[in-house]
Formats: C-alpha cells, sequence, structure tokens
DNA sequence: ATGAAAGCGCTAACAT
DNA sequence: ATGTTAGCGCTTTCAT
C-alpha cells in the first residue's frame, strides 16, 4: 500500500509497442521521422502503462532540466507581509508556465541558508536562477556567480552601476520618485518630507536620488529612514513632524510607509491633503485603495516585471542551446517606466 | 563567455585524489568507513575542483530527489492578495530547509495546467507533494493520486470526510466559528449575520458549519455568501444590512471579508462595535490590526500549519525509506485548535 | 525509417 | 578499508 507503483520505463513501453527504445524516444519527444502507424502504436502503449519519462534520466544525457530557480532572500519577515514579492512571482509564473519551464522557490531564510542555495545552484538542478537581491551586501550573487548559472536579477543590484553586465530588471524608481516630488512642487507644496526605504537596498537609494533630483538642496531634516514597513513609516512621519512642523507634504518610498504616516497624520490631527500631501510608490492595490484618504502614488507593474525577468531568462537559455551568433539580439536588461496615480492624497 | 564551465565529475576528483569513484562517492556522502587521511586528501580535491555532484545522476539512482513539490490550485488572482498563502509558504520553507528539502513551487492558473501539473508529479522530480487551496470539484486529487506520489493537504480535502486515509492538515474552522458567534452572543447580541467564504471550500463550509452550530435554526437571510475578499465582504454587508436592518452583528469568515464589512458599515454611519459588533477569521496581523476599528478575530497559526504539513509529509517519505513496521507510528492528520483574539470590533 | 549500442554521472553490491 | 563493476532510464550517434 504504500509502496509507490514502479513507473513503466522507455523500456516497458517499447516491448509493448513492439518497437526499440529509440523509436519510443522519439515518439515521445515530437515525432520526427517515425512512421505514422508505428508513432499511433507508441503512443497507445504509452497510453495504456501510464508512462511518464523520468526526468533524472533525461537530464542527465540533455543537461538540460527545464526548471529555473527563483531565489528570494529574505532575512526579514517583512518580504511576505508583502505583496509584491508575490505579485513578482505571479508574472514569474506566468511566463515560465507558457514555455512549460518549472519554478523552483529557494528561499533564503538567513546566512546559513546561502551555501544551500548555491550548491542547489551548482548541483545543475535548474537551467537558470531568477534572483531578488534585496541587499547591498548580499553574499548571493557571488555564489550565483560561482555557481556559473545563468541568472537575471529583479531590481538593479547593488554591486552594478546599471552599465553592463549583469542582466536586470528594474522600474525607473529615480524617475518615478522625481515624478512624485514635482507633482507636490506643481500642487504648490513647498515642506516636502521624504521618508526613504531601507538604504541598502538600491531600489531605496534610487527613490531618495529622485527626491534629490527635484529638490537639489533639500534641508537634510526632511529625509528620514524608513525601512519600507507602516511601523516604519509611522515612526518617521513622527521624527519629520517633530523635527519640521511646517511640513505641508510627504513623499514616502512605498506605498506601505505612506499607509502608516497617514495613520500618523490623522493621529495628529493634520488634514490630507488640506494640510499635508502624501505620495506613496508600488500602487499596490490592496494598500493604495484601502487607505484613508486613498492614496496618490507611482505605479510601477509589478507582475509585468516578473514576467519580463522570466522572459529575459529564457531567451538568454535559448541563445546558449543554439549555437547563437555572440552579437544577435542579446538580450539586454530592461528598466521599466512608472506611472502617478492620482488618487485623494494629493 | 556564455559556455558554462564544464562541472568536474565525481571521475575528475578520483583522478585528483588518486582514489576510486566509489571512495568519493563515500567521502562526499557523509564519508563512512574512509581512512580519515584518505578522506582528507579527497575533500581537497573536492575543494580544489568546485565539485558538486550532479543531482541527475544521483537520482536517477537512488530514486530520491530531496525536493517537494508544493501545489497551489489558484484559478483565481485572490490567492496572491492574501497573505495566507504566504504565511503557509513560509512555514513549508523552514521546515523542509530544516531536513536540506527543496521546495518546487507549483501554480496552477487554470485548468490546463493540471495537466502539468500531473506530468511533472509522475515524472519523478519530488519525492512528496503539499496540495492546497482545493475547491470541492477540484481534478488535482485524482491527478495527484494516480501519479502516486506521497502527499499532504492543507485544508481538510472536499472529497474526505476527514475520517481517514488522506494525510491534512487543518485548522478547526468550525470550532473556531463557534467561538466567534458565541463571543457575539455573550456580547448580548441576537441579530447575527455571517458573511461566509465560497462554499466550494471545505474551510468556508465548516465555519457555516460552525456558525449554525451556535446559532442553530438562524435566519436563512442572515446568512450571504462572500468570497474571502474585501470586495466580497462588501457586498455581503449591504445585503445583509438590506435584509435585516435590526443587524446588531456580524461574523466574517475572514478578516479580507470582515474589512470590507467594515467599510460598508462606516460608510452607512453604523458605529463598530457599538451598533454593530464584527468578528473576522484567520488572525491575518496587517488586516486585523489595520482596521479601524481593529479587528476581533478568531487566530489560527497559518506559519504553523505549513511547517506541519512539511512535517508530516517528510515523516511519510522517511518511514516509505525505511523498511518500516507498518503500525508503528504512522503520521496521522492533524486539526490544530484556534483562538479568539479580542480587539476593539468586538 | 528503425534499431543497436554507447554513454550521461552517480551509487551500491560485491570483491578484494 | 578500498576498488571493480553493473546498472539507474534516457538520448543520440551510427549502422542498417
Amino acid at each position: 500500500m504504500t509502496e509507490t507503483a514502479p513507473r513503466p520505463t522507455l523500456e516497458a513501453v517499447a516491448a509493448r509497442a513492439g518497437v526499440s527504445r529509440a523509436t519510443v524516444s522519439r515518439v515521445v519527444n515530437g515525432a520526427h521521422g517515425v512512421r505514422a502507424s508505428l508513432a499511433e502504436r507508441v503512443r497507445r502503449a504509452v497510453e495504456e502503462l501510464g508512462y511518464v519519462p523520468n526526468q533524472a534520466a533525461r537530464s542527465l544525457v540533455t543537461r538540460r532540466h527545464d526548471a529555473v530557480a527563483v531565489v528570494v532572500a529574505e532575512p526579514e519577515t517583512r518580504v511576505f507581509a508583502d505583496p509584491f514579492f508575490a505579485l513578482q512571482l505571479r508574472g514569474i509564473s506566468k511566463e515560465l508556465t507558457a514555455h512549460d519551464c518549472q519554478l523552483v522557490l529557494l528561499l533564503t531564510e538567513g546566512r546559513d541558508d546561502h551555501a544551500r542555495v548555491g550548491r542547489y545552484l551548482a548541483g545543475g538542478h535548474v537551467d537558470g536562477a531568477l534572483v531578488f537581491s534585496l541587499h547591498l551586501d548580499d553574499p548571493l550573487p557571488g555564489l550565483i556567480r560561482s555557481a556559473g548559472v545563468p541568472t537575471v536579477f529583479g531590481g538593479r543590484p547593488g554591486w552594478s552601476d546599471g552599465t553592463g553586465d549583469v542582466l536586470h530588471v528594474d522600474c525607473d524608481n529615480r524617475g518615478g520618485a522625481r515624478a512624485a516630488v514635482r507633482h507636490l512642487l506643481a500642487l504648490g507644496r513647498r515642506r516636502i518630507g521624504h521618508i526613504t526605504g531601507p538604504l541598502d537596498q538600491t531600489s531605496a537609494v534610487d527613490r531618495l536620488d529622485g527626491f534629490r533630483d527635484a529638490l537639489p538642496g533639500a534641508d537634510p531634516d526632511l529625509v528620514v529612514e524608513g525601512d519600507f514597513t507602516p511601523a516604519g513609516g509611522e515612526r518617521a512621519m513622527r521624527a519629520l513632524l517633530d523635527r519640521c512642523p511646517g511640513l505641508d507634504a510627504v513623499f514616502a518610498a512605498n506605498d506601505l510607509s505612506a499607509s502608516g504616516a497617514l495613520r500618523v497624520l490623522r493621529e495628529r490631527g493634520l488634514r490630507v491633503p488640506e494640510d499635508v500631501a502624501v505620495v506613496g510608490f508600488d500602487d499596490m492595490l490592496p494598500v493604495a485603495e484601502q487607505t484613508h484618504p486613498p492614496l496618490t502614488t507611482v505605479r510601477q507593474d509589478i507582475e509585468h516585471m516578473g514576467r519580463l525577468m522570466a522572459r529575459l531568462l529564457l531567451r538568454r537559455l535559448a541563445r546558449e542551446q543554439t549555437g547563437q551568433d555572440p552579437q544577435d539580439a542579446a538580450p539586454r536588461s530592461v528598466v521599466l517606466p512608472t506611472t502617478l496615480v492620482r488618487r485623494a492624497s494629493a
């Protein structure tokens, strides 16, 4: 009862159909050059026996796995409280599925896990990797490089200046931040604060840079470091209010911190947007639409980013398979545009 | 440059260390019965060559993969908007990681994907499967059964009466619902409505049963079907209010729909809990703590459920490996208790 | 168009 | 304690 029924092998199918293993193999993998009648017989045998190819055996010879790893560095609990990850994963999953490619999720909970992930990638389980390199000092990129697995990063890796060799997909964090602040300026706001994300992540750094682009020489007191969480947003908002009572606007580096900021503003009896206008980043629907008031924010298409990451990787893998002309349409990193979504908060 | 450096094989390591492949293999897999000096030499060779075992080759002979699939049936977008999934996944990941077992995520977006998943499971990629989010008519269980892969289900499968053969982990949905309603009764509420979840899921059905346990013979008008989303909660709340203006309490089948209900109540100028008390289910922190007012709800430890699912499966696999005494400590399904968490809404 | 045969890289008896 | 050897199930030349 607990015995796993022994799965039939190619051999068994061949015997049943009265042909050789080679023929069965041909039929199973998009029959080419097999007489229709024979092919039919083989297919019937496959059907009757419930034959499914053993992937380990196949990979051993083809060196392909039709699987890619998604590596999520997650030292903190936060990543999971945040729909961001789920959305991106969803985009990735859709694209991979469409190419009959499996998604292997590797979650790293702490430093100890890195070695395990490195081993896994080097172990030849997957054809490539999709990595969310969250922090500037992350050892993961190094491990991955030494594992020699084709990789696409989600977000600009910290050690890349964006010029070149590393394939990644990102949104225009800097431009989006600039647009957010300019919107506040256009609204006539003059004392604009910024709640940053954790500054060991490039997305947070880039958004801060965008803020500064639009507001060169801004009072340093107007910038407070947050951590992309509602609680961090609350803390930062309080600090901001204490330091600069005359504040008339805030740009929060993501919607989650903006939601925390909104709570503090309400708590302090300040009206949004009349007294203080607020702009977020991400346009995470469940958050941005449910705040009071609904959040004006910078939209990025997260699911699409995931899709694109997968697409880029698959393209790279395809090139590697075929003897590609090295210069021909090599996949390039992508930076997606953002758009400002106006709701009630600014 | 695009060439993947050819990874060294066991053979190469053996040559370098001046021993046989068998010896290297022994050292690589928890050396037993190898002279220390030799083992050291082998380890050095492994190090120098950067040898990593080829898992396909290993699986081919051992028939083990040290990987389990997590199958998430997700016909709707909802699953992803919902931290539930993420939390459970996190628990699973932790447990698997602790046992050096990989997590392979299989997302099914639609009916077409089922065949793919079946093929994958039957293809011998994984040692077992963890399956979620089943709807009553889901074809997945059938496919999985015929793939012959040891499986643990998350939530009571619809086709199981909970008595037996199918291994699963669930929380006490019925008991939790009962406690929620009794709490409202204890508060003196008499016109208690219920916003259900989608009734093709056992969790929703069980919670409805619990509601009825506590309120036998309740007016059918007091029960409205929702879908576990905030929008569904809004719709249901409106219907409830229209049908039963005298309503003084609502038990929503999850926190997300409770949050929708709260919005509608506020919109209609009803005070919570003074006019209408509200209780949710799940205690999804980011939701329950951020509503206005904070939500009284039935807590279930989702991450722990994930952990347990993984543990159960691993145990089953371990038994299968060793020639276990069939009757000895066979893993059994688990139903976890729930607790009522009181906040401001009831 | 089909079959025979040689591995892919590894583990596990079985010898020694 | 170590080496030899025979596969695991499949793809892929190379014959035919």
